[in-house]
DNA sequence: GTAAAAAATGTTATCGATATCATCATGCTG
DNA sequence: CAGCATGATGATATCGATAACATTTTTTAC
């Protein structure tokens, strides 16, 4: 900048004002030194302009992993609300491990985000403290924890997995199987393998027919291959829920080789609403969660928040997302 | 840190020391700091440290869109690369736009990225001259450029469309289709299609069955559209090559919807290897591109740049990543 | 035409960590 | 125990932009 300045024999701070074109420059001035720098290949510093204001001008998200259609979705909704406010996002993958997640946010914490957003309740508690005295908006997605660190923008994984079950259930199914994650790496998977048992114990129902997929994230073969464990080992299965639609998909597939008949030997319904619940033949019955919405929620409530009047103290708010139940071929 | 030093009774240069722990610092004396800063809250400040050590610690992915599994799994790769290296990741997408991508290496550039990893091979000028004189390693993956700005780990999209054609057309099917984008948002898309039509004319077919899907990212929905299009126009296809496994399954699911026997009437083949082609019943023929293996790649070249004794001078280096036919069941 | 207001530009100190050089303490050698 | 190497710590300037205040130039008002 002091180059551009001489070069443009002004002085370095009116190089500073041509570039937030807001201030008092005379527009013939700002031309030039616009001119100027960009002859010279000047490339301005943000991080120097980032330590003077304080202000980083980013947000970061923390997602369990980029190669989810779900979580990129929510992704997108915010990096539109985001970028609209000209800032811009990082993202960090926690590998759904909330160990990585605890380092990821150090880390991320250090780069002096203004914003961050999580994906999930569950924390581990260093984590937590370091997100409290970080002193900027923390807003959680994709659940409802039962004490938020700061805003929420989610949906009770479990509660509508009990809505699924009550559809599933009412269609006279009672033997119901739940394919999913067998650990607690993945909580919002965890959940809603709760909100299965749960609603199957509520109905009297038993609720000891959950099939384990390894590690998340849940795919299509490995559904699959759950499906065929299940067939095999409990034939006379009647439905299946599965963790997401990528599973509940590669389970539907395996229907299809064996010629099992889907819905009418095996009911399967899946977890929101990936592209392939519509496409699929027969499309899925699955949850519709509005990923983007929630991202793009969750923009919103930052933009404003850093923008607005409203000072970071402010009053946490608690969001609630509404899931959608979409009934396909697979389970009427 | 100032505080930090006040409290635990030394300078604040032994308080920075205490936190790079390669410098002398009695252990005694570090394990102090440390514990000090720890109970006082003190978050390091990377942006002043970035900005006097003028590295940033982080390297940029442009992508088209965050929402596409190969462009994930690409990402995945590099992040590991550059994760293990201590550095970070920043993620932009340019919504399969020059324009955009233009504006966003321009903002990426300002943070000082020390390396910038670029989807494609297709720039506005601007972008160019401004990676060029950047002074950072630049590589450019998922092509390979006629003229590339720095590095390259990538393929041929339109020669490897070309094997896939000779594939199919081996099989005797002549009134072949390509489903896809129209225009040249999308420049995989856009070469993999004149790898068709070069293909097709090489060999005296009529390479005029070009069915559009409007713009990128060709989802599974627009393919099963398309081919709906497709078999009403022209019912007498004989096999359908999209431009990427999404859509080549939709078009599959449209066969399926109307009783149309695959591979039987109609052949169809995909491109990217996405999970989908492994489970969909029959499994897609399409073309493995390891998206995972070009980020690690492109992540192992950047990291030896940058830590290697090599200069940021150094010769370009170009990688062919080979790909590879998967022949399923849709196109045998 | 002059005084006051407004606009445009300049000067200096600063954000927080660190490179560099300086200083002080400690250990080792003969 | 002097003399020197080594280890540990401190003081100061600096990275590049900008806030805050100071100064100069231009405009407006009467």
């Amino acid at each position: 900048m002091k180059d551009v300045a001489k070069s443009a024999g002004v002085s370095v701070m009116t190089v500073s004002r041509a570039f937030k074109n807001d201030s008092s420059v005379k527009e013939k001035t700002r031309d030039h030194i616009r001119k100027t720098a960009e002859e010279m290949g000047y490339v301005f510093d943000s991080l120097a302009s980032n330590l003077r204001t304080q202000r980083s001008n980013f947000v970061a998200i923390v997602i369990p992993s980029v190669n989810n259609a779900n979580f990129a979705d929510t992704v997108r909704g915010l990096s539109d609300e985001i970028e609209a406010s000209g800032r811009q996002l990082l993202i960090g993958n926690s590998n759904y491990d909330v160990q990585r997640e605890e380092k990821l946010i150090d880390q991320l914490l250090q780069r002096r985000p203004e914003a961050i957003v999580l994906t999930g309740g569950r924390h581990t508690d260093r984590a937590r403290q370091r997100l409290q005295s970080a002193g900027i908006p923390v807003v959680e997605t994709w659940d409802l924890p039962e004490d938020p660190i700061g805003h929420v923008v989610g949906f009770s994984n479990s509660a509508t997995m009990e809505a699924l079950v009550a559809h599933i259930a009412a269609s006279g199914r009672s033997r119901i199987a739940f394919i999913g994650g067998d650990g607690n790496g993945d909580t919002r998977g965890a959940e809603r393998r709760r909100g299965f048992v749960q609603a199957m114990e509520a109905r009297g129902l038993p609720a000891d027919r959950l099939v384990g997929i390894g590690s998340p994230p849940a795919s299509m073969h490995s559904g699959a291959e759950a499906m065929a464990r299940l067939l095999n080992d409990q034939p006379d299965v009647e439905a299946v829920m599965a963790v997401s639609d990528l599973a509940a998909f590669g389970a539907l597939t395996e229907c299809m080789r064996r010629g099992i008949s889907v819905p009418g030997q095996i009911a399967i319904a899946g977890f929101g609403a990936y592209d392939i619940a519509a496409v699929s033949v027969p499309p899925l019955t699955t949850i519709d969660v509005t990923p983007r919405a929630i991202g793009q929620k969750a923009g919103a409530m930052i933009v404003s928040l850093l923008d607005g009047q409203g000072l970071p103290g402010d009053a946490p708010q608690i969001v609630e997302i509404p899931t959608t139940l979409s009934v396909g071929g697979t389970a009427p």
